[in-house]
DNA sequence: TTAGGGTTAG
């Protein structure tokens, strides 16, 4: 249908009423302030007066009805517009198009749009575009700029803007190196700072933030905007020490910060970790007058939180304390801070008194923490009173709230609710799915947890560098490197691949499924490396036995200015203690303090028991914990009963074993522990009194299970399984096996059988062993080149360990083992663990 | 007198 073109007039005729300058002027008062609803009896009065006002104020009325997003009154000044009589112009009618395209009325933008026809200008096209491209209609946005093109428009700063933004989404990317083709020879992208500011963030956005900073470097000049918008996106990526180096650098270049930047490399810091930086910025927001702000406020409280790594919260709590107002973003950063730091029980507490007060409504950032918090404490009856609330505000329908909630039942480990609460999603995403995933890995349902990982690669999510960073994740927690490798093929044709957090992702990817060459080329090929890069390299090296190389990779990480963090000194104390180096372990931990402000979290505690423990110096490792300035958790105390079981000390492990009963009196592992240190003593009666206690209780012990990846399908095992399909082999080449390592000296280990039985039938359960399954499957199903790959949820037993050397030498083959704890690489007879673990 | 860029909590 053709639209009639509307005639601009030749020339506007001023109005000669006495007293339109009076009324031109209130109206445009009224707009500056943007106190809008006094413009309309304005407009009103005046035509009732027979005052016409002029298509000028028109305009700024039409801009401040924008600015407020105020549709309502927008289409009333559109109205009295109307009804003036007024020839539309150009610059009028545009505004128009901007009030109902940045309102969210595309339709009327669209028919407005349409009936300018031949009046149409670069303005025109160019407000069509940014609105399409802010309202995610990337595709539109782009084919109206083509459609420009066509028409013989050039381009100009503006509508560069508008349509590199519609390219910031990954499927476009291509078309916005076309875009950065033109503004690179129009020279806009170093003059104009919104045009360097939408590249920026069309890189930043795709994780090419090596090409951002390019851009940024270029930029002739800077503002405030552009330097905030680069730390912003470094921080979001994970580049923390990054944006707070750019910080500095835009302080030294004279931009005084504000609560946008402020607020950014408050994030950035919290990532880091750095509790010293934490509080000189604390100081400069103090001094510059930013710290009672809001915004800064919250972003202070979650920095806080996240520095101390679970120590005191006091500093956090300060902060909200002296804040002049709260809102819900101040209540729920301070709970979500408790609940990152580990105090779960004191973030209830805190929602509770949120509640009592009910001054301020939960939100559903609220909701998701205090769920997360109810998982972390196996508290699923009080998320679902929880839940229940989340009912009653209609929140339902919030997607991560769903996620909490999937999460929260995983955790407690009650699957079939956990189901449930996934099926009934109003939306699926990844996260998700990975919830769910992960719930079935840690209850060891991983053929459920596989079946999942298929739909995800199914379903069309997009890839975007997130879906990839989680599909890696999934492959390596489960061990499945064919998926793993093919995501890796896929990511190189993706342009993701320069992305840090991918990196980081297929390094851990690797390490986990015991490919650590791949794993080290990797990490050798990335661009950027943050302290994730370091820490997942590190930890990779230190599970695969290379302590040596675990500990050269930490000090040039510090060599090359990383700053390491609690997760790379966990990564560095467990290194030590695979390989029993003491006295280094006990220097890294002083250095820990002292030279880089990192508090001890129980789990660094518990690293130092495991070192002490591990090597025999038991009695140091008591004392060790008796130092301690916090009180000791289960963690640590199985972490000394584990070593009292490899060194055979019934005495501490007794000591140890009460002290965990007695903080979790229904932790099967405990029980475990010590009737194995008795069983080893021959202290039969003892085994059995354990024994009695547990089937009371009933408590079982986890199953051990094992598990193998062929050509994409996992092949899961339980002691003595003879369910799967191709189990006569399995059974034959196991006892061709045993003929064969008997006859080269091997002798079964049966102490770790938990029952007073005979020896035969002591040796028949250890060699039903589910690691031996999944080693004789490998043999008879997979290429005799490739090294055999078993994953298994518990540790591995001591003699399947001696069995598997000898089976390596037999069939010849190298066997890759990832237990609960470590890998154990392991040929020709020989293990990488060196017997030591 | 019309069109463009940045912020906190999962």
């Amino acid at each position: 249908m053709a639209v009639p073109a509307i005639s601009l007039p030749a020339k506007i005729t001023p109005s000669k009423h006495p007293q339109f300058e009076t009324f031109k002027h209130r109206l445009l008062r009224i707009a500056d302030a943007g106190r809008l609803s006094g413009a309309i009896s304005t407009l009103d009065l005046m035509s009732h007066r027979g005052i016409p006002a002029d298509l000028l104020t028109y305009s700024s009325l039409l801009k401040s009805s924008i600015r407020s997003r105020d549709l309502h009154l927008g289409k009333l000044i559109h109205r009295h517009l109307l009804h003036s009589g007024l020839p539309l112009d150009a610059i009028v009618t545009n505004s128009l198009i901007a009030l109902y395209s940045k309102c969210g009325d595309w339709d009327t933008a669209c028919l407005i749009f349409d009936q300018m026809g031949a009046n149409r200008n670069l303005v025109s096209w160019t407000t069509m575009i940014s609105s399409a491209a802010r309202s995610n209609m990337e595709r539109t946005a782009i084919g109206m700029f083509c459609e420009m093109l066509e028409l013989g428009f050039i381009p100009n700063e503006y509508t560069f803007c508008g349509v590199i933004q519609a390219c910031s989404s990954s499927e476009f990317v291509w078309i916005g190196l076309v875009v950065l083709g033109f503004v690179i020879k129009t020279g806009f992208w170093r003059e104009d700072v919104a045009v360097g500011s939408a590249l920026i963030d069309m890189f930043a956005k795709n994780g090419d933030l090596c090409s951002a900073r390019k851009v940024f470097d270029g930029m002739l000049v800077r503002n405030l905007v552009v330097w905030t918008l680069m730390i912003t996106r470094y921080a979001q990526r994970g580049c923390g020490e990054k944006a707070i180096a750019l910080f500095v650098g835009m302080c030294l270049d004279g931009h005084e910060p504000d609560r946008f930047s402020m607020s950014s490399v408050l994030a950035a810091c919290a990532e880091v970790g750095s509790l010293q930086v934490g509080k000189q910025l604390h100081s400069l927001a103090i001094r510059i007058g930013l710290a009672l702000d809001v915004c800064v406020g919250c972003s202070l409280v979650s920095m806080y939180a996240k520095c101390v790594f679970g120590g005191p919260m006091d500093d956090s709590r300060r902060v909200f304390e002296g804040m002049p107002e709260h809102n819900v973003m101040s209540w729920t950063a301070l709970i979500t801070g408790y609940v990152q730091s580990g105090h779960d029980e004191e973030a209830l507490e805190l929602f509770g008194e949120m509640i009592r007060e009910g001054e301020i409504q939960p939100n559903h950032f609220t909701y998701s923490s205090i769920l997360k918090a109810c998982a972390n404490l196996s508290e699923a009856n009080i998320g679902e009173q929880v839940y229940a609330h989340v009912v009653k505000s209609g929140l339902t329908i919030v997607n991560f709230i769903g996620n909490s909630l999937v999460t929260m039942y995983a955790k407690s480990g009650r699957m079939d609710e956990a189901r449930k609460a996934f099926e009934v999603l109003y939306e699926k995403n990844l996260v998700s799915y990975n919830a769910i995933v992960d719930g079935y890995l840690k209850n060891s349902n991983s053929e459920q947890a596989f079946e999942l990982i298929h739909q995800i690669q199914g379903s069309d999510f997009g890839a975007s560098a997130f879906t990839f960073a989680s599909l890696l994740s999934a492959a390596a927690s489960i061990g499945i490197m064919g998926k793993g490798q093919q995501l890796h093929a896929q990511l190189l044709k993706s342009g993701f691949e320069s992305d840090t957090c991918i990196s980081n992702a297929l390094v851990s990817m690797y390490s986990k499924c015991g490919n650590i060459e791949d794993a080290v080329q990797a990490f050798q090929e990335m661009e950027d490396r943050n302290t994730i890069s370091w820490t997942s390299m590190i930890t990779g090296l230190a599970k695969h036995g290379h302590a040596d190389k675990a500990l050269e990779l930490f000090h040039s990480m510090v060599a090359a200015g990383a700053k390491p963090n609690d997760i790379t000194y966990i990564a560095v104390l467990s290194a030590c203690s695979h390989v029993g180096l003491v006295s280094e372990g006990r220097k890294h931990f002083q250095s820990m303090k002292n030279d880089h402000g990192i508090i001890p979290r129980m789990e660094h505690y518990a690293c130092m028991v495991d070192l002490l423990g591990r090597a025999g110096h038991l009695e140091e490792a008591i004392d060790f914990i008796s130092s301690m300035p916090v009180k000791p958790d289960a963690l640590v105390w199985r972490t000394l009963l584990s070593a009292c079981r490899t060194h055979g000390h019934t005495e501490f492990g007794e000591r140890a074993a009460r002290e965990i009963l007695y903080q979790e009196p229904d932790d099967p592992s405990a029980y475990v522990l010590l009737s194995n240190l008795y069983a080893m003593g021959g202290q039969w009666g003892k085994v059995a009194m354990i024994r009695s206690g547990m089937k009371e209780k009933s408590l079982n012990k986890e199953a051990g299970l094992s598990w193998i990846e062929t050509e994409g399908n996992i092949h899961k095992f339980h002691a003595g399984d003879t369910s799967h399909r191709r189990s006569e082999e399995i059974y034959e080449k196991l006892d061709e096996l045993a003929t064969e390592i008997k006859r080269l000296g091997y002798v079964s280990d049966t102490s770790s059988v938990l029952h007073d039985v005979d020896d035969e039938l002591k040796e028949k359960y250890v060699w039903q062993h589910s690691e031996r399954l999944a080693v004789a499957f490998g043999l008879i199903s997979t290429s005799a080149l490739k090294p055999i790959r078993i994953f298994k949820n518990l540790r591995v037993c001591g003699d399947c360990h001696t069995a598997m050397k000898f089976m390596s030498m037999v069939a010849g083959r190298e066997i890759i083992l990832r237990d609960s704890n470590r890998f154990h690489r392991i040929k020709d007879g020989n293990c990488s663990c060196g017997d030591y673990w």
